[in-house]
DNA sequence: AAAAGATGTGCAAACGTTTGCGCGAAATTA
DNA sequence: TAATTTCGCGCAAACGTTTGCACATCTTTT
C-alpha cells in the first residue's frame, strides 16, 4: 500500500550486512569483489527491484548523459525525421534526448538555450531559428566548454561545430539527369538569394551546364520568395521565355506543388519537375516531380548526434593544441521517382 | 583558459565569509536574512554567473521536473504535432521532455519504459506501439506512483489515465455534412474491425444516417487494411455495388489519396471524398477531400501533458480515497476543405 | 533590570552513489 | 617459517544544495 520510496544500496547493505562500498562494486562487477558476495547481492537486489538512482549518479560525476536538442518546429517534416536520427543515436549511445522548440523565435530560443545550460546537459545540438540574428546565447555554452553542434540551419559565424547538406553536388545530379533525358532548356525557380541553400543550388546547376558543354543562361535561373504567388509568376516569367524551358528544377515541394498546379491549369503536361524533398506524401500525390534531391534528414540528424557525443566524451582538450571543429556535409542524392 | 567549473555555493560563500546556508537562503530570499547580506550574496553570485546545479537540486527533492514521452514515430505528422503541444506545455509549466519513439516496436517500448523509470522522470506520456500486445511494464511506474498518462493509442486495459479523441461526432458531422449536400448513397471505406477507431467511424456514420430517418445500409461499410491494394479493392466492390455511392468517407488521408487516384484513372471525378486529417499537405493537391474529420494532435499533446503534471503536483493520494481516473476525450470536429 | 521576543547567522545532516585508501586474512613465494 | 603478494572488504570523503535546529546579538516588553 505504501508508495515503496526506492530501495537504495544503503538497505541492501543493511539487510546483507555488509558496507555500501562492497554493494556499490558488486553491482558494477568490480574485480575486487568475491564470487559468492556479489551473488548474494544481485540476488538481493534483484529481489528488491532495484534500480540505480541515474540522478544521484548524474549528480557524483557532474555528467548528466542528456543531450538537449533544440529545433525550429517540430511538426515540420524534416525536422521530425532528424529528430528521429537524433533520438535513434542516443538511445544507442545511451544517452538521453532532451527536447525543446523554438518555435522560429530568437527570444524563446534565448530561453532555452539558458533552460538547458541550468539543466546541465551534457552537450547541445542546434538548428537555429529563422528570426535569430545573433548568437551570443551560445556563449555560455562555450566558457562552460560544453559542446554546441548546429545542424542543417547553422549560424554565419565562425569557429562551430556543424552538420548540414551539401545541395550544389545534388543540384548537379539532377540537373545532369534532366539533359541526360534529352532536355536543353532547363529552368530553375530558385529560392531567395539571401539564402545560401540558394546559391548551392545555382551552383549546381552551373557547373552541370558547362561539364555538359553547354552554355549557362542566366536568366533561365529565376528567384523566388517561396510563396505561392512568387512561384506563378515565376512561372509566367518562365513560360514567356525566348526559350521556353523542356524541364524546370524548383527550390522545394511547395514551389514544385504550385508550379505543377499552374502548368496543369494551364493544360501543360509536358514540363518534367525536379524538386528537393521535403514532404514525404508527394509521392502519393496525382503528379510528383520525376526527381528529386534527398537531403537525409534522418541521416544528418544521426550524424549531428554521434558527433556531439564523441565530442562530449573526447578527451579535455590538451591546453595548447588548437581545438578542431567537425564542420560536416551530408551530401544530397538525386532520388529518380518510382511512380511514372 | 581553464574549463571554468561552474560556480558554486561553497565558493560564495568562502569568498563572502559567511555560512553556505546563508547564501543559499539569501538566494532563495529567505526572510530570515538580512536585506544587505541578501545584496551582497546577490551581487557576488550574479558577477560569478551562479547557475544552481539543477541535478543537486534534483537529487536532493526526489524530483527530477522532467516528463518522460514515448511516440511510436516521432516522424508521423500527427506525432510530430502531439509532441509540439506537449513541449509547449512542459515548457510553460516548467518541466522538460524526456523523448523517445519505439518505431511501432513492442520490445523496444520496452526497453524504453524500463530507461524512463531508471532515469527517475516525474511522469510518462505514452502512446503505444501498434505491436505492443501486454502491458506489464508500465506496471513498475504504478507500484512507484509515478504517473502515466496514455494518449491517442490507448490500451485496452482499466486503471488508467488517458486522452483520445472521439471520432464518432466528427464522423457524424461528416456524413451529415454529405447528406445535407444531397448525397443519399454514401460508402465508407473502413479500417480493420480490430481497431476501435474503426468502430466510432462506424457508429458515426449510423448515428447520421439515423438522424436524417436513412436507413442504414451496412453493404455500403468496408473494411480495409489501408494498404493501396486494399483500398483498390475496396474501392472495386463499392463502385459495383448495387447502389454505387456518390460519396465516399475515408478512414484516413492515405486511402483517401489511394482512392481519389483510383478513382480518377476510371475517369470518374463525381465522387465527393471525406477523409481524416493525418496529413497536413493535403491541401496543396490537385485533388483534396472536399472535407475531413480534425483530431487535433496538438491539442491532444498539450492536455495529455496537463493532465500528467496535475497529477505530478496533485498532493498524494490519501490512503483509503479511490484514485479517480482522467478519461479525456477530445472530440474532433469537421472542417471543410478551402479549395474548391 | 530582567525576561521575552525578534533578527540574523552558522552547524550539520541528509539525499544515493562511487572510489581512493587502508587493513586484515588468506595464499603464494622465497 | 618468514616475507611477500593477492584477495575481499570497510571507512570515509566527495558531489551541491536545502533545511531544522541552535546560538548569539539586539530590541522590545513587563
Amino acid at each position: 500500500m505504501i508508495p515503496d520510496k526506492p530501495t537504495t544500496i544503503k538497505e541492501i547493505a543493511k539487510i546483507l550486512k555488509i558496507s555500501v562500498s562492497t554493494v556499490s562494486r558488486a553491482l558494477n562487477d568490480h574485480s575486487s569483489i568475491g564470487l559468492t558476495t556479489k551473488m548474494r547481492v544481485k540476488k538481493l537486489a534483484a529481489e528488491l527491484n532495484y534500480e540505480p538512482n541515474q540522478r544521484a549518479i548524474q549528480f557524483l560525476h557532474g555528467k548528466s548523459f542528456v543531450i538537449g536538442v533544440i529545433l525550429p518546429e517540430l511538426s515540420e517534416s524534416f525536422f521530425s525525421a532528424a529528430i528521429s536520427g537524433i533520438e535513434d543515436v542516443a538511445y544507442k549511445r545511451n544517452y538521453t534526448v532532451l527536447l525543446a522548440q523554438s518555435h522560429d523565435d530568437a527570444e524563446r530560443e534565448k530561453i532555452l538555450v539558458a533552460k538547458m545550460k541550468t539543466q546541465r546537459v551534457d552537450g547541445l545540438l542546434v538548428s537555429v531559428s529563422k528570426t535569430t540574428s545573433t548568437y551570443e546565447h551560445f556563449d555560455v555554452f562555450k566558457k562552460s566548454n560544453i559542446p554546441v553542434v548546429f545542424f542543417d540551419r547553422i549560424p554565419p559565424i565562425k569557429d562551430i561545430h556543424y552538420v548540414s547538406s551539401n545541395l550544389e553536388t545534388g543540384t548537379f545530379d539532377a540537373v545532369n539527369f534532366l539533359l541526360k533525358k534529352g532536355h536543353r532548356t532547363i529552368g530553375m525557380i530558385n529560392g531567395p538569394n539571401t539564402l545560401l541553400a540558394s546559391h548551392e543550388r545555382k551552383e549546381g546547376y552551373i557547373k552541370a551546364m558547362t561539364a555538359n558543354r553547354l552554355k549557362f543562361d542566366p536568366s533561365l535561373i529565376l528567384n523566388c520568395d517561396l510563396s505561392e504567388e512568387g512561384t506563378i509568376a515565376a512561372m509566367d516569367t518562365m513560360l514567356n521565355h525566348r526559350r521556353k524551358p523542356t524541364a524546370i528544377v524548383t527550390f522545394n515541394d511547395y514551389v514544385a506543388l504550385f508550379a505543377m498546379r499552374y502548368a496543369k491549369s494551364l493544360n501543360l503536361q509536358d514540363i518534367d519537375f525536379v524538386s528537393y524533398a521535403n514532404l514525404p506524401i508527394i509521392n502519393y500525390m496525382d503528379h510528383t516531380p520525376i526527381a528529386s534531391v534527398e537531403q537525409f534528414p534522418y541521416k544528418q540528424g544521426k550524424k549531428a548526434a554521434d558527433i556531439l557525443i564523441d565530442l562530449i566524451n573526447k578527451p579535455k582538450n590538451e591546453s595548447g593544441t588548437e581545438q578542431a571543429y567537425y564542420n560536416v556535409i551530408v551530401e544530397s542524392e538525386l532520388i529518380l521517382s518510382n511512380r511514372k
